[in-house]
DNA sequence: TGACAATATGGTAAAATAGCCAAGTGAGGA
DNA sequence: TCCTCACTTGGCTATTTTACCATATTGTCA
């Protein structure tokens, strides 16, 4: 692997990496369909208000999200749809992984 | 979001954790098609011998990859291939970021 | 059997991440 | 104008991740 290679896997590693995180994924899922002020996410999650906001400058950063002002209230959504294609995939690999562990135990 | 649900995501997100590596993604994309042997990829990637070898096993763990050994090697392969389809996305993302960035510099 | 080749594993130091508290910012209402 | 509400940012510590080196392990071949 090249330098140039190199780059592009680690900003595509980027991407996922912004993904990797329960809450974050939580946000996601939550963002497909409508958006949400920061408020709402941190009630539904249940974390700090800073821990929210950090995680939600985490997705905004990679370019997952965007984010606009409305009056006091933040509002935030879904710029790529695609990224929900992650949970029906990782969903395939939990399914599998699950499969092969009850062949284990019988 | 109460035990159960927090769980549901935090396995999914450890999914996605075990692809959000340059070189992980690597050989995820490397394996698609055709299996390889750990000093394939590791002459690919450059790293050490044993990095390469903890990178398979979190891909391992994951349920990502697979191996079989042949005498003195070990082939991995790709045990879902859906995981692909992260690259078409990972692609979006970037591409949208990218031209983003060329407005604001417009 | 002994030695070597291909991997895996344990240990460890450095870097990155997570989540809390406290302090800062900015819009809207009293 | 001052206060408050909805956030964001900075600072800090605990935890996790990464990648190397050294040390097993395991299969092959002489």
């Amino acid at each position: 692997m090249d330098a140039k290679q190199k780059k592009r896997y680690e900003v595509r590693a980027n991407v996922l990496k912004a993904l990797a995180h329960p809450s974050r994924l939580f946000m996601v899922e939550e963002l497909s369909g409508k958006s949400r002020c920061v408020c709402e996410l941190r009630e539904m999650i249940g974390d700090d208000f800073s821990t929210v906001s950090k995680h939600l400058s985490v997705l905004k950063n990679a370019g997952i999200v965007q984010d606009t002002k409305q009056g006091t209230q933040v509002y935030y959504s879904l710029k790529i749809p695609c990224v929900l294609n992650f949970f029906t995939c990782a969903e395939k690999v939990l399914k599998q992984n699950l499969a092969e562990q009850k062949k284990i135990l019988e």
